[in-house]
DNA sequence: CCACAACCCTGAGGGC
DNA sequence: TGCCCTCAGGGTTGTG
């Protein structure tokens, strides 16, 4: 599952590799991924043909590929969606769902064996706000302190992990790096929001940089599917605390690491280190 | 605001 | 080998 730092891999990568390239053409080999408001594959193909890519940017788990003329190309990957660079003349993958040539020959393929994936054509910057509506401040901004994350968390008296997993409260987190933060937080995933101290939520702050960083320098967690631009797998599977380690020592005390659902979703931590206060 | 659940999808893995 | 079932989850939508 592509999170902020698996698509800034795929970011980082492609801003060097297809900046400054003109799309001379695309198509949809299933319709459905293009997404609302316009959801129409021709309109969108329409849209970007003929547009320079003047840059590669990243907001939440959103890729943008500003296009000539204040126009965007809006890349949501989703649970299993690669955005895939091809030199001119290799093959497609059996997931293609949609393709787009570039004017030195190569081309750009989203591929998602679930199909849940979305591409966004947005004609300027009213458009572009439109899908990028209703998310929260990027976690490794600046503008992200601890003083902001308190003023959050207060207003707030959800559980910490359904709420850090809502793009709306902080933007860029997913199941892997909220389990992770987590735990280098030794915090609960049921502690309720208002209810931490000041020193519990400067170590979230910190947890939630921290699992994002490591995130990024290891190009992203490959548990099955993500892929960067390149085909190439993402590191930090090996690297990761507690998701998906249920019954494993955990790294701090040595105790095994527990699972449970919380708000639909798999919800790894260690009991010992991550208490739940009574 | 908060909790919960269905929905969109397909492949992997377990049980028999 | 094969069939059925469950599970995985990001985000949207709807209900209470």
């Amino acid at each position: 599952m592509p999170e902020l730092p698996e698509v800034e891999t795929v970011r980082a990568d492609l801003q060097g590799r297809i900046t400054g390239r003109v799309i001379t053409g695309g198509q949809f080999l299933w319709d459905r991924t293009a997404g609302r408001p316009a959801a129409d594959p021709v309109a969108l193909i329409r849209g970007v043909t003929g547009r320079r890519i003047e840059a590669v940017e990243r907001r939440a788990k959103f890729l943008v590929l500003r296009l000539s003329g204040e126009a965007a190309l809006v890349v949501h990957l989703r649970m299993t969606g690669r955005l895939r660079f091809r030199e001119a003349a290799a093959l497609p993958g059996k997931a293609l769902r949609a393709a787009f040539m570039l004017d030195d020959g190569s081309e750009l393929h989203f591929e998602d064996q679930r199909k849940f994936g979305r591409l966004y054509f947005t004609d300027g910057a009213v458009a572009l706000d439109e899908v990028l509506a209703r998310l929260g401040p990027e976690p490794l901004d600046e503008a992200f302190t601890r003083d902001t994350l308190r003023d959050l968390l207060r207003a707030r008296r959800a559980q910490l992990k359904p709420l850090l997993l809502n793009q709306s409260f902080v933007a860029g987190l997913g199941n892997i790096y909220v389990d992770e933060a987590l735990f280098r937080a030794r915090l609960h995933p049921l502690r309720r929001s208002d209810s931490l101290e000041q020193d519990e939520i400067d170590r979230l702050h910190e947890g939630i940089v921290a699992a994002l960083l490591q995130g990024i320098s290891n190009r992203g967690t490959t548990l099955s599917d993500y892929r960067d631009a390149w085909g190439m797998t993402g590191k930090n599977k090996e690297r990761l605390l507690v998701f998906r380690r249920e019954g494993k020592p955990c790294t701090v005390c040595g105790k095994p690491i527990t699972k449970i659902r919380v708000a639909q979703r798999g919800t790894h931590f260690c009991p010992t280190c991550q208490p739940l206060p009574k």
